[in-house]
DNA sequence: TTATTAAAAGAGAATGATTATCTTTATAAA
DNA sequence: TTTATAAAGATAATCATTCTCTTTTAATAA
């Protein structure tokens, strides 16, 4: 990812550019298999060995709040960071920690499909995501 | 749930029956709403006062490695723990802490029979879960 | 370009859920 | 009833995350 992009999907959001900021989405978008923060602030104090750890908190917290970035739900108890932002769903791994995203339109409007028919009672749908858990083969 | 049925459930599984794994599996099925260690432990207290906090969190982890319970993940950073284990899915609540489980076998049958059909590369699925995000009118 | 100001970052302590350790107790089987 | 072993109790330790307070910086306008 271009910096120039990052700069961009933050002032998008009326964010201030910070070299922090910058770094962080940069990291999010470099490191694979949805980071942990402790995953990420490894990562970023390799070329900025200044940055708090407290920071890196506080950017995550602010990109999840605009939506530039996701937190993943795992079994675990740490939470994982996501880069992508479109819509798409979760491979996870029952005998490792490895995640990946899952996209299939064909899938989302099947499931659109069938929730239009199919009400929920006394509960409107804004969104759903598939934890698909199995065995990667390789 | 009867007293003897938890009894049943842990002797299936090879389990110690303990007053401590009763009445926290007691617990789990009466809190509604998917209660975290600590709605468990508070309940737990009421009626044992001398329960440590810590058996809490080893019974809860034996349950759910013997599958009696599970975890689920929300958003915020604490555990919760769901009494149901047979088949089901989630309904989040984008505005407050709201779960409900919600099972649909129509829904599994077509999720099954799609994915009977079309393989997601390098990967064995064994189970999928829904998290449906939205909005709770009552 | 510099001054201004609100927002962001830095630093490190605090919090709090969960785990670990070690001792005591209780369950299940002989 | 005894015994072996697993589980519970008690409490300290851990560690991811948050808080507080100070300092710095980005964005705006003179």
């Amino acid at each position: 990812m271009k910096a120039t992009e990052i700069r961009n999907k933050l002032i998008n959001k009326n964010l201030k550019v910070t070299p922090q900021r910058v770094a962080i989405l940069n990291a999010i978008a470099k490191l694979k298999n949805h980071p942990t923060a402790e995953n990420i602030i490894d990562f970023i104090k390799k070329n900025h060995p200044n940055v708090a750890t407290a920071t890196v908190y506080k950017v995550l917290d602010v990109l999840v709040a605009n939506e530039l970035i996701k937190k993943v739900k795992t079994e675990k108890d740490v939470m994982r960071y996501d880069a992508i932002i479109e819509n798409h769903h979760h491979l996870y791994c029952s005998e490792s920690d490895r995640i990946e995203d899952y996209v299939d339109d064909e899938l989302n409007k099947m499931i659109e499909k069938y929730f239009s028919k199919k009400k929920i009672k006394d509960f409107q749908i804004n969104d759903i995501k598939l934890q698909i858990i199995g065995k990667f083969n390789k």
